[in-house]
DNA sequence: TTTGCTTTGTAACCTTTGTTACAAAATGGT
DNA sequence: ACCATTTTGTAACAAAGGTTACAAAGCAAA
């Protein structure tokens, strides 16, 4: 496996205790790496590739909580893994994914062993808490037609690319609201030039942004 | 200082510690424990009372994030701390509280030595972050007189009264609303006989539950 | 008691978002 | 080419929430 990448986060050693205790992992597009109810034994470092986070609420409404992307790993995931408890969250692949499973037996001794690997942990929590304060933000101040320019612009950022691919039906979803309003914005946008829309595309114009 | 009620979380020799290289403070109800863009050095730990943490973002919108009670502690504060960075909350003192202010440099060491601190942490990053989810669920999902509702029996809870003490433009502020809208579903409430209302006062009837 | 400030009540109106219903276009398999 | 399925466009309407404006009530200090 290759772990180059990690060479820029970790400490030599750690790269090479991950390499000897973790398990690389690869999942194709759409492919389910986490789901509700089971257990966590091991904490996912992502090597290549995005990962889409979901959690559901006790009346079956299922909502985003952030993409993981090279080098981050699910937050949620550390406490649940030590305390060998299941998961509350669904991780699946958007697009390529390769990933380094990490024991759970090794999280602690590496927590006091490697600063790296403190840091590691104790930043991406902090991440991830601005992720989710960002996104209560989002929801609580914004009106939709922002949220949804947000939300596209997020999509170009994580990709790389102004071609984004999903369905109304998609982005209404993550958006928690429905269909025909994301069409509606959508159109909307189409009308002042900032976008070109296509079946299961849109195309993000220079004005856009 | 008084740390009876730490025994049941930590062991014993962390209590001593914790008594010897921490800080007893003690805050009236409205002070102010910690602001926007001060530097954090300390990590406190709740003794008693109550900790409102609010945050405010970039257009100056300020909500709520949670509120701290009894042996827990601000998880936003741990990695803020350790890299010494500013505080990207305030917090304020709900009723009288007590607690005891951690240095920073004890923080990584604990962790190491005593799993009662590193399972102590890690919980208290898992239940903000459920907190967090609940927060964006009920944003997302639910309807202002719902979340009225939410709100309101939350307070109660947490106060262990059904007498609430807040003007509606507080309570508008903290749902992120406005005062006419609240003042609105509040009547509403109270021509369904389940509150009764005063100045600063809302009364929780029996039916209400 | 008078004055000034804060809090609450209420009406009227506007904007945003959600819902339902139906049609048209695009796509993929046979 | 034909059919079934998915995706998108649009209209018409309903509901929720936000805004403005003003009045009345409560409270506190002078």
């Amino acid at each position: 496996m290759n772990l180059d990448n990690l060479q820029h986060v970790f400490e030599p050693k750690l790269v090479t205790e991950m390499q000897q205790f973790g398990t690389w992992q690869s999942f194709k597009e759409g492919d389910l790496i986490m789901d509700y109810g089971k257990y966590i034994r091991m904490m996912p470092v992502i090597l290549k590739g995005t990962v889409k986070v979901l959690r559901m609420d006790e009346n079956g409404n299922e909502i985003l909580l952030y993409y993981l992307s090279s080098n981050e790993s699910c937050s949620m995931a550390y406490s649940c893994c030590v305390e060998a408890k299941k998961s509350e969250v669904r991780a699946i692949a958007e697009d390529d994914v390769e990933l380094i499973a990490i024991p759970h037996v090794k999280l602690d001794d590496w927590l006091c062993q490697y600063t790296s690997w403190r840091n590691y942990i104790m930043r991406g929590f902090n991440e991830r808490f601005i992720e989710l304060l960002k996104s209560i933000e989002s929801i609580a101040f914004h009106k939709l037609d922002d949220r949804l320019v947000a939300y596209l612009k997020d999509k170009q950022r994580l990709t790389g690319s102004s071609v984004i691919k999903a369905s109304h039906y998609l982005i209404a979803d993550e958006l928690a609201t429905s269909r025909v309003v994301i069409s509606r914005l959508l159109k909307q946008l189409e009308n002042s030039k900032k976008i070109i829309l296509y079946r299961n595309e849109i195309k993000l114009l220079p004005s856009f942004v």
